[in-house]
DNA sequence: GCGGTTAGACAACCTGGTTGACTAATATCT
DNA sequence: AGATATTAGTCAACCAGGTTGTCTAACCGC
């Protein structure tokens, strides 16, 4: 047993990827095939306030560019509209439909259902424990989203 | 304070990034400009034996043909050699050179100080206490690293 | 009204993956 | 031995998701 630096980075991503993994399993059996964490984290930050391309982009650390190309596919699927900015002519004013909310809905549900079964492994104290520590650990700071691929790609053999 | 799963998500990610974040920086700052974590795990599974393409290619769950990407930017900075195998002359054998050694060492020592960090933050017993936690909800499970891009890009203002 | 800024679109390009096709060498089977 | 199958590596085409740069249209301030 290592108990290397490295082996805790590992653990994290694990941990991580562990969740993510199962989550989108799980969206995809209830429906939301190609739904990947990055288009609701997305459809949060818009529902947050992040209504317009620019501002997306900056929310998630990309540029208003690669925030435009994630809300084609977002307004494809049904997630999201845009429409006129009576205000601005050149905003786009982005809404979360109703599908987009329930996509949401159900994400959060599944991770908070995944989240319980590591209560029932290891018991709710030490979870909150665990918790309670990284977030000492990582700080306030903003986690950023920002990596290409990665959590958008499908996924092999997760959970 | 939520306390949701995918906070809990959240919070491994920003743990994650975090080490490796700093990581890189620091591996960057002693001389190993564009070293990135990839690498550095890409060079530990050939130095544990998995010296040729296709190999490496299982080990990191990736195709042969991203293993060879990989591999041929390793070799042209120096951190493996490629020579033929004299009982197969089909493979390369790989060997990770006195360089890539040092890489590896340097990155452990990196990993180990930032570990140590924690530990002076929230106590050796708190963080081996998470470790294990971690460990025990991960499982054994070999953690994929076929995350295109995300470790491997540069990194913005992280540290 | 005019110059500066801002939102969005378009295009070219980069990285790091993927699959598919192909070659050469080794293994296996009759 | 010889035919056949498998295996390691390479090449090429392609894809996803990002980047920067340029451009237009609309807004803002003087």
């Amino acid at each position: 047993m290592s108990r290397s630096g490295a082996d805790l980075a590992l653990l994290l991503l694990g941990g991580f990827r562990s969740l993510v993994d199962d989550a989108t399993d799980e969206l995809a059996q209830r429906g939301y095939q190609d739904v990947r964490p990055v288009h609701d984290f997305a459809i949060r930050a818009i529902a947050a306030g992040a209504d317009d391309a620019t501002r997306l982009g900056q929310r998630l650390s990309v540029s208003k560019q690669a925030a435009a190309k994630t809300i084609a596919v977002l307004q494809e699927r049904g997630y999201v509209t845009r429409d006129a900015d009576p205000l601005d002519g050149r905003r786009k004013r982005l809404q979360v439909t109703d599908l987009g909310f329930e996509v949401l809905r159900q994400g959060e549900e599944i991770f908070d259902e995944l989240r319980d079964q590591w209560v029932r492994r290891i018991g709710r104290a030490e979870l909150e424990r665990l918790e309670k520590h990284l977030a000492t650990l990582v700080g306030g700071s903003a986690v950023r989203l920002d990596t290409p691929g990665w959590m958008t790609r499908d996924l092999g053999g997760s959970s």
